[in-house]
DNA sequence: CTGAAAGCGCTAACAA
DNA sequence: TTGTTAGCGCTTTCAG
């Protein structure tokens, strides 16, 4: 591994000259540019980003820790939004998942501290409230579909009440006012906020909130279709059923398609539905296609970087963004 | 941020002792390890890596280039593994996504590389054959999921083959004869590896290969579900059906089922159904639950890291590293 | 426009 | 068991 020193001697010029041309200070004459430039390449010499490192105390790296990488859509978005950001400026993502770990997670800060990232984000699976964080020594942190208890750190975060809302006013507006909501899992941030989004959007339009309208308690990872089936076929059992149903996830919404089309029921005109997620795998190929409020994975991982790297500086206080989850439209509403 | 000679200073040894505490090294009396520790904490105090790193060349990361990071389970299964024996060492993964750009690939191998990473990993979504690969100066690689055309470089790759031709040797087994095929996207390394699995398990079963009962053309992430419903439909509508399909993947799998059960055909009584990938969200949630060929994404990116960590040092030549991929017996077959 | 000296924070010899 | 002396490869003064 030649080092700069190499360089300059090969290219008969000062250490100091080759630094110069690697940093495009503009203070190198051309012709010893060309000539410096030439030597690194034939040396194949790369500068070594530790020590410049030491120097410049920039790492042009970020930490990202996630508690679970699963097969959803999830994380995948998160990383690869958060990677985009990144990548704008060349810096590169550390990644370390802790599969839930709190000795993991802690490891992983320390260790990302001492490599000097330039910033922290912790994202989780799924919306929660958590009670602490590993001291970052002063470096920035964002949390990612997460955040503290005690609002102590920045978060992003996606709009689930105004989602939940949103949707159900779409119900609404299609004249709907028997609507079925098959939610998330009980006792979830997300699933509570979605809950309120539906239930105000409710009443805004003076139309009482039915609790036999409401399901709960199913988890993305440990969905299972069956239970989506009791959820829906008891819906579609009441007195008077529902004419639409809200959805928590495309996957639910995937299984109510199936119960209403074994009880013969039409969707959109029998049965209006609207999904969770915007999971195009299986959006697209239901038929009719799934209207779904999508969750902007991608997004909120590009917003956590940037938040890193560009809102810290300006204002370090603890702040919460929330991301609007859009309405994507299709035929199934 | 304090440093190793602040540490020193405040617990009144040389800074060397502190290194030494930091390092632990055996030699040092008890009594001044602890209080160098319990200095090291009030102070907050935290080694930088970069500084260990110019002085001992390691630097305790792996590079991990994906071509895309997909929705599927793909990448997310690769990344896990590779995350997972990473950090049996306490090492972290430098992660970058090219989104299939060259000139990004190049420039993320170069940035790891200046900063000293112990291997670099190359995933794809897609196996495939690659011509060239960017020049590493000298350290390994290792790609997962795909090869060098000239096999100039390590690659861990599933077993297509050999899944392919177990699954049909599985049929077989079961007293099918006509066996369809719903393979991948033609042209693509899998789809070829499968289809000459599929073959090889007919021929030497003493069954003529019949084009009419093979279906190419799916891509996972350009997955139609109707293009797999014609190809099954078509299947289906021979004069002479198949009583047993061996699928690309579950969610070809899936469309399959889909289309039987307009048919009024019962799985596995009147077709035995197998898939691929083992896709749980999908397999699981079928009726009957699919049965299907493990595709080891999360084996496939532990032992890559493996390989970068251990086998590279007893031998860098390329080598080729076939995993297999399991059959996992549910109840379509 | 270029160079010499100093030092980033740490570890590796070698002494004491 | 501990301390001293050198650097690792680079950037940053400050001079030329």
């Amino acid at each position: 591994m030649p080092t700069i020193k190499d360089v300059a001697r090969v290219a008969d010029v000062s250490f100091k000259t080759v630094s110069r041309v690697i940093n495009n200070d503009k203070q190198v004459k051309p012709q010893t540019r060309e000539r410096v430039q030439e030597v690194i390449r034939e040396l194949g010499y790369r500068p070594k980003h530790a020590a410049q490192m030491m120097r410049t105390q920039r790492s042009q790296s970020i930490g990202f820790i996630t508690d679970q990488v699963a097969s959803t859509p999830y994380a995948v978005g998160f990383i690869k939004g958060a990677q985009d950001r990144a990548w704008m400026e060349e810096k590169i993502l550390l990644i370390v998942n802790t599969e839930g770990e709190t000795a993991v997670q802690q490891r992983a800060v320390e260790l990302m501290v001492a490599r000097q990232v330039e910033g922290i984000v912790y994202a989780t699976m799924y919306r929660q409230a958590l009670d602490t964080f590993p001291d970052t020594a002063g470096l920035p942190v964002v949390l990612l579909n997460c955040s503290m208890k005690d609002d102590s750190l920045s978060a992003v975060l996606p709009d689930d009440y105004g989602a939940a809302r949103q949707a159900t006013e779409l119900c609404l507006q299609k004249g709907h006012t028997r609507i079925g909501y098959i939610n998330l899992l009980d006792k979830t941030v997300a699933a509570e906020e979605r809950l309120a989004g539906y239930r105000d959007a409710l009443e805004q339009h003076g139309i009482a909130f039915q609790p036999e309208l409401v399901h709960i308690g199913y988890l993305t990872l440990m969905f299972k279709k069956s239970v989506a089936v009791e959820a829906a076929t008891a819906l579609m059992s009441l007195a008077q059923p529902p004419t639409a149903i809200f959805c928590g996830n495309d996957h639910i919404a995937m299984a109510v398609y199936e119960t209403l089309k074994d009880l013969g029921k039409k969707i959109p005109h029998d049965v209006a539905i609207i999904g969770f997620d915007d999971e195009q795998l299986v959006t697209l190929n239901l038929t009719p296609t799934l209207s779904s409020m999508d969750f902007p994975f991608f997004t909120m991982g590009r917003r956590a970087i940037h938040y890193l790297l560009e809102d810290w500086k300006q204002d370090p206080t603890p702040q919460q963004i929330i991301m609007p989850c859009p309405y994507i439209e299709r035929n199934s509403l």
